[in-house]
DNA sequence: CACCTTATTGAGACTAAATCTCAATAAAAA
DNA sequence: TTTTTATTGAGATTTAGTCTCAATAAGGTG
């Protein structure tokens, strides 16, 4: 089976468990987004939409986005200056950002060592752990230059 | 010298430095903001000044708390749900946080390890590490039980 | 299939957080 | 003391997101 496929049944099996419809409007965001490779705020969501003339409105937007986090195929990451961020997560490892503090890019990466370590300090202070966030930010290789 | 006048001739350097002036409403942003032992919100800053009866507007309040920042007074923690957070830096050992995700309950840690090897990332990358933000996020103790 | 219940939608009003505008004021340099 | 120019406050504005509610449509049931 097809990882989109898998995914949409995910999100099929998603709605049903929480007594949810499955819509033209949640079908069209579901393939809109999990195509994206790049995150993605909501306004950028809703321009996509504009110019493919998809029938979604800004409202359905904002209430979908949050649903497919529920379901686990996005997540929303923190490092938002403004605007909530999302990035496709099904079927993705977890990661980790670099950012470069001028020009904006974003590094993916994963360190083990860190990921246990973390797992650590959570037993340490008697916590359950159930995601974490972790952010580096500093000027990339090209910027360093300038 | 006592620490909050150390803050206080850092504030005014940064000031000079940057060819802005050191005022009334300034002053006493300083010494409301450095006061303060836990995160803030700009909102919460204002109410202070209120009752207190401080002469400092909304837009002075958001103009001078991104000055506070700038000057390595304080720094924006990412954690926001909607609004913006802050806490104060100066004088206080870098640290991260485990964050309840039921009771929003907030406590700091600090671990070398993982500083050491986040710093080994950055130059994995070529990147130059300025900063960075690490959150547990997970439930308490007290709420793992309920 | 037809019916019925109820989740979902869209348009636009509304809210909250933050920013902008611009005339009046006050720092600090001259 | 005068002059220059950064800063301020009040309120208008913007931005991002939420809410409302009548109309619609999903999907279970007979």
């Amino acid at each position: 089976m097809s990882i989109m496929k898998e995914a949409l049944k995910t999100f099929e099996e998603h709605l049903k468990l929480n007594k949810m419809r499955m819509t033209q409007e949640r079908r069209q965001l579901f393939s809109l987004v999990m195509s994206l490779k790049t995150h993605f705020n909501s306004e950028e969501v809703l321009e996509k939409i504009k110019k493919k003339n998809l029938q979604v409105s800004r409202a359905t937007v904002y209430r979908v986005l949050p649903v497919l986090v529920k379901a686990n195929l996005i997540q929303q990451s923190l490092l938002q200056e403004g605007q909530a961020h999302f990035e496709v997560k099904w079927n993705k490892d977890h990661h980790d950002h670099l950012i470069c503090s001028v020009c904006n890019k974003i590094i993916e990466f994963k360190d083990n060592t860190i990921e246990i370590l973390q797992r650590e300090i959570a037993t340490k202070y008697g916590f359950y752990l159930e995601d974490h966030v972790m952010e580096l930010v500093g000027k990339c290789k090209t910027c360093k230059k300038n």
